[in-house]
DNA sequence: GTCTATAATAAGATAGAC
DNA sequence: GTCTATCTTATTATAGAC
């Protein structure tokens, strides 16, 4: 019945991974912030930090996915629902001070050299997201193949304006990239059309 | 006269924050990897792993955006010189395994909400290159606000095309990007004039 | 400039009791 | 399911000799 157990500990640790990456977050940090009973992470993890980290951001992207299916649904045109989710992402984290966003890039990069158990669930919910992207730009008209790359392109724009933000303290960034995918999207609708 | 034991150490410890990141490299596996001496690291920094880092990824960013600067100069239409450095960069990341690629952003990720000064250093790498490929854009037509944020969207989804190609091993996400700028860049132009 | 030795701390993980 | 105690090993950093 301690399934809020499980999940607190979860929710904790996405929190501390995006903010401070896989290293710099200790078990006892998330034993701590988490409120939870220090007898309980091994319990739930047997495999310990590797095991953890790869549970977090498997469940962190399958919720970013989540999110962005729910949005882009709710704007038919997908450029201006890609735009709009775009420039959701930005307010978002300017109002969290440009601490937050990219969840799981620094573990990506962190884990891609070390844990192939924490890259593949990186790859993993990546993949997820570009999914998303891609279904919903099908519907606007685009073939499966160009969507796809478009998809990679958003993600990665994304994810980069992310990295910058954050580090520039400026989420005007991701605002201008909002901008230029909006650009983008028209234009390869056009030339395709 | 040992600004060669300087020089060495700031090289490793670039190299071992490229692939594993701030927190996970130690200044022992620094010290073991560049056969330096032992007694030189605080000798060198005095301020210790964090002025270490900062010098590192400021060197890096400065090389790169040098780097940049005589490649762009090369290639007479910017539209072109931006795609054949993004290409460039997918090639090396391909022979390489994509063990490599975004040198700093790790760094810049685990320091955003760390340490201020590895962050400055971060920040001001990135605003170097950005005004690399903003000049570049100039002399392609472009007024200099929209070679500015043109520029901030191609850094950016350079950045994120790394994560997601080391996340996934496949460096042709970065292939996909560099089409998609070209295609971004060219419809720019063409919107403008 | 470079050495060794060591301080001081924190990490991840395990054992065994309850 | 949870607790405490502990093992082992790493970490950054400093002191003082040479």
């Amino acid at each position: 019945m301690s399934k809020a157990t499980r999940d607190k500990i979860l929710a904790t640790t996405s929190s501390l991974l995006e903010r401070q990456g896989y290293h710099a977050t200790g078990l006892a940090q998330i034993v701590s912030e988490s409120a939870t009973p220090r007898g309980s992470l091994y319990y739930y993890f047997p495999d310990g930090k590797e095991e953890l980290a790869s549970e977090a951001v498997a469940l962190r992207m399958r919720a970013t996915a989540e999110f962005a299916r729910r949005f882009l649904g709710e704007i038919n045109d997908p450029v201006e629902a890609v735009y709009a989710m775009i420039m959701d992402m930005a307010e978002k984290m300017s109002k969290q001070g440009c601490g937050t966003g990219a969840p799981i890039a620094a573990v990506a990069l962190e884990a891609s050299n070390s844990s192939e158990r924490i890259r593949k669930a990186c790859a993993d919910g990546y993949q997820g997201l570009q999914e998303v992207l891609a279904a919903k730009l099908v519907m606007g008209g685009f073939s499966a193949e160009r969507a796809s790359s478009l998809a990679m392109t958003i993600n990665a724009s994304i994810e980069g304006g992310m990295v910058l933000s954050r580090t520039k303290h400026d989420s005007d960034i991701l605002v201008s990239i909002a901008d230029d995918m909006k650009f983008l999207l028209r234009s390869a609708l056009q030339a395709s059309g």
